[in-house]
DNA sequence: TTTTTTTACGCAAACGTTTGTGCAAAACTA
DNA sequence: TAGTTTTGCACAAACGTTTGCGTAAAAAAA
């Protein structure tokens, strides 16, 4: 069903009939309506976007009604499997519902040669993108060129110059890694990542400003799975390091960590007291319960979503750069030192 | 950039400029060839997508080069952060990826309120939809109207006239209730869904199969997250239900469930085995280790997308109902009982 | 040299909309 | 009744493409 075939049954012309069911106002007669709208409801005649976008938006970043948004996944890890970034994902997704916009393209890890990146840049059909977790200042100099309106979210700081949601990872593992140390612990582990990481930039600063030294042997830089946590646990065992407390750098990681101690006969948090961030829904269901750093996730993603469409629909301003707590979730991985 | 500026730069017509960035064959001479070409790269044009879609797919179910699908949702719950269809999807993805097609609108869940699914079904730039999850044939029906390509995949069984991906989760039911036969036991709970549920229904007909009566007071009807989970367990063990072993619908609900049994002092599976289906990523590093079913997520995943596009690409066949098979993987939370 | 084929390119229509302009007829005003 | 405003609608241009058709010039064949 086209405008055409519509002017064509209800006897007027194609503008009429767009502007009927545009307008809805009084760009025509009753008589004439409630024809149109009788063969519309009929027919179940439903526009045709593409080319309402071509006649609208015309140019290539346009500014038009699409009313969609994009996410991007600034690491080209496995993110989507990553709980973290599914669910600041799905939030950003519900808050875009009601506000009548819609989310596409969320499964895009930033690459050019990617097909879905490639199109997202070069369809004008996006007003806006929210890029999820770390991401260099060249990337996102390079998505400015193509979209009028970037936010950002996730655990690390910016320039000021964009709009951003951030809760401080630096800032949790700081927290974490001095939860451990008021515990009275002194050989704290690490297991995650390491280079250019905020969480492993906590922990070393934690560890220097209460005038622990840091040991390399405590630290295993592996990726964040739970796999990974586990041959992170376990090469500290190897290593035969003295370590009394571990940080994991998110739950899934400390679940494999937990699993390959309590593997050798270690018990948590006995012998060894563990904590992570995240606090992915299942966390206070383990067994011990997972001491852990709440990040909220909900409301980041919530919070993008809003200034995101903010953006769209009400022109430039400032940029904000929005700062959500964390609490430390402590439950029963972490046990005081009993030296 | 357009076609128009393109062409009056290098002095030819736009159909010139149309043919030579397509065919890019012999459609002109090579000084113009080059000359369009110098332009083209100086200027960063790239075609405006939305035009040629209207150009080529004209009405609303096109079969154009967009190369593109999308994933829905078939249940309204929090499906997105449900690790198995988020895996699924992700699998899709990535295939997809292989065959230069994308994936958008991954997160939409079918409502035909929700903007993001109007937006799909009549946006012509989705070449396919893959359904995720049980879905009911109306919506089957209703989405065969405006799709030409319907994949469905999930955990049963659909009419041989769709296109489907399934692992059979009703048999996967009842291996798993089988499992928990074999081992002894006969006092058996179930905690998940029931109605209209493959699961549930499978561990019915195995009990029914081994003339172990089924009793409504070790089911525990409740949704599928760890802290459903967990009041499920709370809930059998309130009503004192004398259960030797828990069969839970996925390693979600599992893991609260463990979680309530330990809590109360009970042993896993010393005093109570327990086991699901799904086999997530974690499931092996839960203490103890989750005895579970393996659904091959990544290769359903796989086979989804390229029959999809398959479909899409080599016009109609006979719809094919593809099995694939799951397995158990036996840890250590199920145990042979001891009465 | 003439005829035929090929090459190289322009013209214009079409895809389904939106929207400015124009113009009759109907409804007021004087 | 004549003049003015309003209403109701059609016409046509435009958005940026693709593509069938036409044709002049160049190349090949006769």
């Amino acid at each position: 069903m086209t405008l055409k075939e519509i002017a064509k049954e209800a006897g007027v012309s194609i503008s009429t009939v767009s502007r009927v069911i545009n307008n809805n106002s009084k760009a025509a007669s009753k008589d004439v309506q409630d024809r149109i709208w009788e063969i519309v409801r009929r027919t179940g005649y439903t526009p045709n976007s593409v080319a309402q976008n071509l006649k609208q938006g015309g140019s290539q970043t346009s500014e038009v009604k699409s009313r969609s948004i994009a996410c991007l996944f600034a690491r080209t890890s496995n993110t989507m499997t990553d709980i973290f970034f599914t669910s600041l994902a799905r939030s950003i997704d519900q808050e875009a519902f009601r506000h009548n916009y819609i989310l596409k393209y969320s499964f895009s890890s930033f690459d050019i040669s990617n097909p879905a990146t490639y199109q997202l840049i070069t369809d004008n059909n996006v007003n806006g993108i929210a890029v999820l977790g770390r991401c260099d200042k060249q990337t996102l100099k390079f998505l400015k060129q193509y979209f009028n309106h970037i936010v950002y979210a996730g655990l690390n700081s910016l320039d000021a110059k964009y709009d951003q949601i951030i809760c401080e990872g630096k800032q949790a593992a700081i927290t974490v890694t001095e939860h451990l140390i008021h515990l009275g612990h002194t050989h704290i582990g690490y297991i995650g990542e390491t280079s250019f990481e905020e969480r492993y930039a906590g922990y070393c600063q934690a560890l220097s400003e209460h005038r622990i030294p840091l040991r390399r042997e405590y630290v295993a830089d592996v990726k964040l799975s739970s796999e990974d946590g586990y041959r992170g646990a376990k090469l500290l065992l190897e290593r035969q390091a003295k370590v009394t407390a571990i940080f994991c750098s998110n739950d899934i990681t400390a679940i494999g960590a937990m699993h390959a101690f309590q593997e050798s006969g270690l018990h948590i948090p006995g012998d060894i007291s563990v904590i992570s961030i995240d606090d992915i829904d299942t966390a206070q269901y383990l067994t011990p319960m997972l001491s852990t750093i709440h990040i909220p996730t909900q409301e980041m993603g919530q919070m993008a979503a809003k200034i995101l469409i903010d953006r769209i629909e009400g022109g430039h301003r400032l940029p904000i750069k929005m700062n959500l707590p964390f609490y430390l979730a402590s439950r029963e991985s972490c046990a005081r030192y009993k030296g």
